[in-house]
RNA sequence: AGGGAGUUAGCUCAGUUGGUAGAGCGCCACCCUUACAAGGUGGAUGUCGCAGGUUCGAAUCCUGUACUCCCUACCA
């Protein structure tokens, strides 16, 4: 051990040795056997081939914080990290890939051969995230990591698919779905994006059959006229009541299409007259099954039209759409355009605006299955932290519509279901290929092509990543998890499937609790994004201010689950509390040099007639700090007891306790000194365990330099006031009373230096005006703190004292009282005196004021709680001593 | 349109049963005082969105209102 440590901190060099150091020595396993209570977490898994972005970073660092207290307080915490396949997102970027380099798109490739390409690019960037975490100092059970299309997790998979099948409640039906034309598959609503954009609302004449005139159809999308299969008016609507059941004229098509009547239709909204295209809009659709339409498919999975578009076949729908247009222009058809304000959905991967399609998919119905998952967050066995997620996601729940799960992509798990090439039947299988189909026996099978959607897979992750459909000890001892950690973005895509499959597979909720943070913005609360160029890399940030400094700027500033304004100063502000603790270290070790190493280590105490007043006030506001800390994790408020940690660390233990033993460490050995070495050593002890699960590369890093330590921070205990009730019974809140009116005093001369800007090179001689024994007592056992700390030259102590031309200010601390004065002769312009005092006087007028007038009013004191007014009626009293004793002050300066 | 959240110091936010408004950062002034200038000491700063109401007393409870944000849905 050498005590010669740098004066900066240096987090590159410590983080990436303490982690590997701590990974080796196994720190981070949990066991499926264990005595200890558990306590379980379950990643939730980021794209295999992703970045760790700052999003992740918040969501780790909370998640790493539950692990690591808990593994301090005795538990058996175990925190499974794996990865997700992706779906789309991967496959996107691998095709984009495919065709920058290779120039050949996933067609021209065969499906086997592209997907094998993806694995290729799964086996080359599928760590980088991992070792990002560890940056970050993420304390997985590495040996326990799980992938979405690992083997077991694809049996579960199947097994899943392949009960809901045969229960009915996963069924292949023809819907309309979202369609993403780049993609060419279906997305769920989940995955549609809407945004307003400026559109064109066009006026179309439908000539009517009988040749009597035209019926105006308004539209956003004209080139879906070429799937009409009816036009709609309202029943009540006297325009248009006598035309119901006659035909119009299809423009471009020539076509008969009947005139329908619906109540869906809006009279007052454009023309009152409604084209319906039952294949190409959710409305349509509608009213298309209730009045028996023909539905009218007139796109290409890729989004260009079909040869149901005659003459428009092969175009694009915006093509079609300039096009038909003009022609209707030609035809004198088109009798208006205005602008129009609409809503359109855009994929959320692609950004395409999204074709309603109509298509052969995979559902779920979700129905019966969201009836036990309402059921467990309404009685409360399953709780969402902040709780106002409750609401929205039982909301979500009754309106809640069954799932497309089929997608029209390669990567991925392919759907468990064989058609037969004879008699079209769907066989579906837990396991293996399936050598008959089960209804005419014919061997003569497909597999059907599509995916599930990844989010099917993420449903089950609770539990696939723990061996199911196997029953294993992992389960036994870890289901259900204690906590998931997440952000609200994804509470219906996955937190609500899960809880709806844990208890359907498991019979039981997958966690006990949902803690819901925000997300994390930029400084100005706007979202990140690559377009806009805030984004932020958190290994950048780490890079540069350490991971201990991210995760503390974290932790103190969780807010709710509020979104989380990502501040760069902030991270320097907490970059310089590490090196704060870093040379309070330094400090403390430089002043250790000949401690005496107690045998029985962390246990040992000091006797107790040996500590000075400083040390037992130390471990008095220690054992307050650790109560807090305490009650604020139990809480769930992370941030509270994030603050408490900096504050005790930063403004009692540094400015204050650091600062008090400094005289006796220049003085020669004794039992006092002695004392003091022991209370600094084990304070420091404790408040690196406490910072421990903040920032637990510098709390490792300097216990494994304290002269008391056991073998590692990482599995020493958390400290608890229960635990450790002796060494903290040291301190007293009788020596932290007398600690404070010193330190009360001490603030008075400096302020009276700092105002009256005398210079910290003058040491003033001061008069401290003392009337009671006790505040006598203290004040002159603590004079030479005082000289030192307030750079005095002189203390005396006087029960009474005239003081012209002096600086005074009455100090107070529970029952103590002393007035501090320093004869200002000849040292300052007394002006800035004269301003201070009546500056001080002005606002004990106020306080004054504002007490009289409630203790005159009789209501109030008739009123109020007794000790209330008792409360104030001493405030009162002291407030006019100190007007009277500064007002004398005043006069004497004249 | 429906649902949710928010509005407190220049910024980011605390403020737990109503009892004279707090923190961090930033800002200003003075200091290289032998752990730390990534530091020390001191200082300034608020009609608690607005308007009513309940109360002796409201940032806190009630009603209304303005604005911001998010989610869900969506008129062709």
């Amino acid at each position: 051990m050498s005590n010669t440590l740098s004066d900066r901190y240096n987090p590159q060099e410590v983080e990436t040795r303490t982690y590997a150091w701590w990974e080796s020595s196994g720190y981070f396993k949990a066991h499926d056997l264990s005595t200890k209570p558990p306590f379980s977490i379950i990643l939730p898994p980021p794209n295999v081939t992703g970045f760790l972005h700052l999003g992740h970073a918040l969501d780790h660092t909370i998640q790493d914080l539950l692990i690591r207290w808990k593994r301090m307080s005795g538990f058996n915490a175990m925190w499974l990290p794996g990865t997700d396949h992706a779906g789309i997102a991967t496959q996107s970027v691998v095709e984009k890939e495919l065709k920058k380099n290779e120039g050949v798109t996933r067609h021209q490739l065969g499906r086997n051969a592209f997907v094998e390409k993806v694995w290729d690019w799964k086996h080359q960037y599928g760590d980088r995230i991992y070792s990002q975490m560890k940056k970050l100092g993420d304390s997985c059970d590495w040996e326990r990591s799980t992938f979405t299309l690992d083997e077991g997790v694809s049996q579960a998979v199947r097994k899943v698919f392949a009960n809901l099948h045969k229960k009915g409640w996963i069924y292949r039906g023809q819907r309309l779905v979202n369609w993403s034309t780049p993609l060419e598959s279906a997305i769920s609503d989940l995955e549609v994006e809407h945004q307003q954009i400026k559109g064109t609302l066009f006026h179309i004449d439908y000539p009517l059959e009988n040749g009597s005139g035209n019926l105006t159809v308004a539209t956003t999308r004209p080139e879906t006229l070429l799937g009409d299969t009816a036009v709609c008016v309202n029943p009540e609507d006297e325009r248009y009541k006598h035309l119901i059941g006659q035909n119009v004229i299809l423009p471009l098509l020539n076509k008969k299409i009947k005139i329908i009547a619906d109540t869906y239709v809006d009279i007052q909204f454009g023309s009152g007259v409604v084209k319906i295209t039952p294949a190409h809009d959710f409305n349509d659709y509608k009213i298309g099954k209730t009045h028996h339409l023909e539905f009218i498919n007139i796109l290409e999975k890729n989004g260009t039209l079909n040869e149901n578009a005659g003459p428009y076949k092969g175009l694009k729908v915006q093509e079609a759409r300039k096009r038909v247009i003009e022609d209707l222009k030609n035809l004198n058809l088109l009798v208006k355009e205005e602008p129009h304000m609409q809503s359109v959905g855009h994929c959320s991967r692609t950004g395409a605006v999204v074709e309603p399609f109509l298509s052969e998919q995979w559902f779920m119905k979700m129905d019966k299955l969201a009836i036990p998952a309402r059921r467990v967050v309404e009685s409360g066995t399953l709780r969402f932290e902040p709780e106002s997620w409750t609401k929205v996601y039982l909301h979500w729940m009754n309106i809640i519509e069954d799932w497309c799960i089929s997608r029209q992509l390669w990567w991925g798990h392919q759907i468990p279901a064989w058609h037969c090439q004879k008699c079209a039947h769907i066989t579906v299988t837990e396991s293996g290929v399936p050598q008959n189909c089960s209804q005419c026996g014919s061997t003569d099978l497909k597999q059907d092509e599509d995916v599930l959607d990844t989010w099917f897979s993420s449903a089950l992750w609770p539990f696939s990543t723990m061996g199911w459909p196997k029953d294993t000890e992992t389960q036994k001892t870890f289901y259900p998890t204690s906590y998931l950690v997440t952000g609200h973005d994804i509470i219906f895509f996955w937190v609500a499937r899960m809880i709806l499959m844990g208890l359907e597979f498991k019979g039981d909720i997958p966690f006990r609790t949902v803690y819901i943070h925000g997300l994390v913005r930029d400084s100005q609360g706007r979202k990140m994004s690559k377009s806009l160029g805030n984004s932020v890399d958190p290994v950048e940030m780490i890079d540069k201010y350490g991971a201990d400094a991210l995760r503390f700027s974290f932790l103190a500033h969780l807010n709710n689950g509020k979104d989380f304004k990502f501040s760069e100063q902030r991270l320097e502000g907490y970059r310089n509390f590490m090196n704060k603790v870093w040379n309070a270290t330094r400090f403390s070790l430089s002043h250790l040099h000949d401690f005496k190493v107690p045998a029985n280590g962390t246990q040992a105490l000091p006797k107790k007639s040996d500590l000075s007043v400083y040390d037992k006030w130390i471990l008095s506001a220690l054992k307050d700090v650790e109560k807090k800390v305490e009650e604020s994790l139990e809480a769930e408020r992370f941030s509270d007891a994030a603050q408490a940690i900096y504050h005790f660390v930063w403004y009692q233990f540094c400015d204050w306790y650091i600062e008090f033993t400094k005289p006796l460490f220049q003085g020669p050995p004794s039992p006092e000194r002695e004392a003091t070495q022991l209370v600094l050593a084990q304070v420091l002890n404790r408040i690196v365990r406490l910072m421990h699960p903040f920032s637990p590369f510098i709390s490792e890093e300097i216990y494994q330099k304290l002269p008391i330590r056991n073998e590692a921070c990482i599995i020493d205990q958390y400290p608890t006031v229960a635990k450790d009730y002796e060494l903290l019974e040291c301190g007293s809140e009788e020596a932290a009373k007398e600690v404070e009116i010193v330190k009360e005093v001490i603030t008075a001369i400096r302020n009276i230096r700092g105002e009256n800007r005398i210079s910290p090179a003058i040491q003033l001689p001061v008069k401290l005006i003392i009337q009671d024994d006790k505040s006598q007592k203290i004040l002159s056992e603590n004079k030479s703190t005082l000289i030192s700390l307030a750079r005095l030259s002189d203390v005396s102590i006087e029960t009474e004292g005239h003081f012209a031309k002096c600086a005074v200010t009455p100090v107070q601390f529970k029952d103590l009282q002393v007035k501090v004065v320093i004869p200002l002769e000849g040292l300052v312009d007394f002006n800035e005196e004269i301003k201070r005092i009546q500056k001080t006087i002005e606002k004990l007028n106020k306080d004054i004021f504002g007490l009289n007038s409630r203790l005159t009013n009789e209501k109030f004191v008739k009123n109020a709680d007794e000790d209330v007014v008792a409360l104030d009626r001493e405030l009162l009293e002291k407030s006019k001593v100190q007007l009277t004793q500064l007002q004398e002050a005043l006069v004497r300066f004249q």
